[in-house]
DNA sequence: TGTACATCAGTGAACGCGCGTTCACTGATGTAC
DNA sequence: TGTACATCAGTGAACGCGCGTTCACTGATGTAC
């Protein structure tokens, strides 16, 4: 019996496929899937609308129909990140002891960059997105509130201690962000290894808010 | 008397120049300026081979002779970048009186960021340059030294010690640097617009360092 | 239940653009003798 | 002081690439009657 040459590995034929339905369905939603996985997988500069259509199965000029153009995907990938973020910073908040808050948040916070180091990054990078899409700027509202909710529970305060509550919000997001940027970056790597035990960054971020106070309101 | 026809201004006919040397004598430095200045004015993204030897005035074969290749000529810029803020760490440490090293550094810090925003914004693009490069290696490793010298002159620390002293100093590196990421990307600009008298970020940065205070060790 | 029609979502081809890299070349410089 | 020659630095044209955008189109869906 004669067994067919094996055919050799070709590309996917890709879009022309027979039983393939004309709409997709849930583009949007696809297209946002990839992007974030073309995200984690190659930095920002792979996303592009090319590949991302590209992976989706579709058209390069298929997303203009949701997303206008590449500035809009990308702004409402980066609103889905702050959206998260924001839960993510809420949640710790609720859960964490009255007094640990700060703490809790901010680990919160370094442990969403780490785990999304990707998005963490695209929402950093605010000349890619565009501020005016009312989706971007609901979940970034979000994501700040949950951030000032340490502090802004005092809508009384006089001047001077409005402005220490602002300076120790300012502080504990910019020690927090900070931490998050040098560790994706790898800043931190030779100084762990130097360290008895050497920690990785989660655990040395416990050592790092425990060499901090935020002094007293 | 017939003036003559105003010609309209057109762009310079750069090249073929008569009167132009074949050689340009400092090709390299005026390379990397150019490539600073397009930086300050248009971002990362503005840093094109050939963007920057048009603007030198040069062919956009010839950075090759100096850099290599685009990696070559951004790690050689950046690496400029480090050994600036290496130096201005390194003066605001010895200036300081005993007991205000920290502050000041963190200043010297986030000054830099905000002088140079373009030349800050590429020092934190590692994927855009070339660890590998000698120029950038060193010039790193100085700025290192001088984040780190606040804290490395215990050699003989204990164990709890030195993780205490690593985590101070990473605290204090994270805190800094996250300010001058957020406050260039302009994430300050709503809160510092509630609080009288509206600072800017650099007296609002006194306000959240004194917001802070370093554990004892 | 059927039919006409408007709207929507995705197609596929084409466009022009700026990019980094390569290459043979040539003008300029410096060095050996 | 002059000359030959190697090396260096910049030229200019060409290459292929992937990009975002535009466009007329068509298949699918939903709605009005």
């Amino acid at each position: 019996m004669r067994m067919p040459t094996p055919q050799p590995a070709r590309p996917q034929p890709a879009r022309p496929q027979p039983g393939r339905p004309y709409h997709h369905g849930d583009l949007r939603h696809a297209l946002l899937a990839e992007a974030e996985r073309l995200l984690e997988a190659g930095g920002v500069a792979a996303l592009t609308l090319r590949a991302v259509a590209r992976g989706a199965g579709v058209t390069h000029a298929a997303p203009a129909n949701h997303f206008g153009d590449l500035a809009g995907l990308l702004s409402d990938l980066a609103a889905d990140g702050y959206r998260r973020l924001g839960a993510a910073l809420a949640g710790a908040m609720a859960q964490a002891p009255a007094g640990r808050q700060a703490g809790a948040m901010g680990r919160a916070y370094v442990a969403f960059a780490l785990a999304h180091p990707g998005l963490f990054a695209l929402m950093g990078r605010p000349e890619r997105l565009d501020p005016a899409r009312p989706a971007l700027r609901d979940a970034l509202a979000q994501a700040r509130a949950a951030l000032e909710s340490l502090v802004a529970a005092r809508p009384h305060a006089g001047a001077r201690t409005k402005r220490r509550l602002a300076a120790q919000q300012a502080a504990l997001w910019s020690l927090v962000h900070g931490y998050a940027v040098l560790a994706l970056d790898g800043r931190f790597a030779g100084l762990l290894a130097t360290l008895p035990g050497t920690p990785d960054e989660t655990s040395f971020l416990d050592d790092v808010l425990g060499a901090v106070t935020l002094a007293e309101t």
